[in-house]
RNA sequence: CGGGGUAUAGCGCAGAUGGUAGCGCGCUUGGUUCGGGACCAAGAGGCCGGGCGUUCAAAUCGCCCUACUCCGACCA
């Protein structure tokens, strides 16, 4: 899809355009002409799907019509952060529309699943799937997903969305097609993506003084291979013909420059390699080596019959020890809260989640915002009973929301 | 948009009361090292963000720009 977006375009659907019209960048001159419409440059790209999906839509039979896109879009942020919010951002967008509501439904909670068991699965960080508030949805959107991680800093990080629109944008931009019973009829619609936001999570989930622990399923390199005293006789032969046996069976990289070891160390570390194998004269002697993990540093002596059994077991290791880790920080700073008074109280202590009850109000969540610096994350599917009424209005309420200072 | 801060070597910084610049890291060369960022020696590298002014003299004082950055409000 194109990168600009004429104005009138952005314009159909007009809760579409009051959210995003405010953060968009706008172009307004070609070659020096001031132009007859302006555009701007894709914020996000419903409007050009929608545009697309009402000249190539007919008939019931080629529903569903499902797309995805890789591309940048832009987004004027006032306040700017490497990774998690930047003015320019890479993204998947995946544009979908269908026969029925049950069957765009189905995909959207598809989609927010897919997502959540990369992050927990792959990138070995746990999320809350959960549903947002309207005040937070996507502008257009009926409904939006989302999957909620927690920094070790305590802030919240949205790290996915998948939305359902309904036949919302089908009926603003004239999205039809031929029924099953000849009559004419709007398809339901989702959208859904991450960005390159979830590599600035990676970094602050795992991450530790000594910079990115990578979790191994996405590692460049899962093993790098230090040769220690590598001028001594046999050491570097010895390295090269156990990154030979490796190769092939894991992502492995031998440093053989002229680096003393410590420097290896602390660089390899640093670029956040799982997993370092270290083979030294001593070892050569003992038919071993050592490995050293990335998230404890714990060394370990392993026989070289039992390498290849051995780097499994650790890289599985550690990826659990890192999703643990991340896991209990965010149980550690989640709190169960009652009254408005301890929320402000737990608010001002630390960052973290607050559960609480919510009555639903828009004012409610505006004065959480107000008072206790507060947005709310998500209404996790998983909910809990903490009372009956809303701890802000008092009145009776029935959904446990998770609030928290988002990045 | 509101309020702070910063700009000096590739990077990180120091340069009170004005006198044309220094430290650490990195880089180059030689030697010794090599199981946690090695050591010694010798080097290379700077319109002090830009402009105007004050002064015999400005990195340093004044005014005006520009860029970056932090904290808010706004947002994947």
């Amino acid at each position: 899809m194109p990168l600009l977006i004429p104005e009138s375009l952005l314009q159909k659907e007009k809760d579409h355009v009051a959210g995003f019209a405010p953060e968009v960048a706008w172009v307004t001159m070609g070659g020096g002409e001031q132009l007859e419409e302006k555009m701007c440059i894709r914020p996000t790209s419903e409007t050009l799907f929608c545009d697309h999906f009402a000249h190539v839509l007919h008939s019931y039979r080629d529903l569903p019509m499902l797309y995805n896109q890789w591309c940048s879009v832009v987004r004027w942020e006032k306040t700017t952060r490497p990774f998690l919010r930047s003015r320019e951002f890479w993204w998947q967008e995946g544009h979908t529309i269908h026969e029925t509501a049950e069957e765009a439904i189905a995909e959207t909670e598809q989609q927010l699943n897919t997502y959540a068991d990369f992050c927990e699965k792959y990138l070995r960080m746990p999320v809350i799937k959960g549903r947002k508030t309207d005040k937070e949805k996507f502008a257009g959107a009926e409904a939006t997903y989302t999957i909620e991680a927690m920094m070790h800093d305590g802030k919240a990080l949205q790290s996915g969305t998948s939305h359902y629109f309904g036949d919302g944008f089908s009926r603003s931009f004239g999205v039809t097609f031929a029924g099953r019973d000849n009559t004419l009829q709007y398809p339901h619609q989702t959208s859904w993506g991450v960005s390159t936001r979830l590599v600035g999570a990676i970094i602050m989930t795992h991450g530790d003084d000594e910079g990115l622990i990578l979790p191994p399923a996405i590692a460049p390199i899962e093993v790098v291979i230090v040769p220690i005293a590598s001028h001594k006789e046999g050491v570097l032969e010895k390295a090269r013909e156990l990154a030979l046996r490796l190769k092939g069976k894991v992502r492995v990289k031998l440093d053989d420059s002229d680096n003393s070891p410590g420097w290896k160390f602390s660089q390899w570390e640093m670029k956040g390699v799982p997993l370092r194998l270290e083979i030294g004269p001593k070892d050569i002697a003992q038919d071993q080596c050592v490995i050293v993990r990335r998230d404890t540093r714990e060394k370990t002596f392993v026989p070289l019959a039992e390498l290849e059994s051995k780097i499994g077991e650790l890289l599985e290791a550690l990826a659990e020890n890192i999703y643990n880790k991340a896991l209990d920080n965010r149980e550690a700073r989640t709190v169960t809260c009652n009254t408005m008074d301890e929320i402000m109280q737990k608010a001002n202590e630390a960052n973290g989640f607050i559960k609480s009850m919510w009555c639903g109000s828009e004012e409610c969540e505006t004065a959480m915002k107000d008072k206790a610096g507060l947005s709310s994350r998500c209404m996790p599917f998983t909910q809990e009973h903490i009372s009956d009424i809303c701890p802000i209005c008092g009145k009776a309420a029935s959904k446990m929301v998770i609030w928290g200072k988002a990045y």
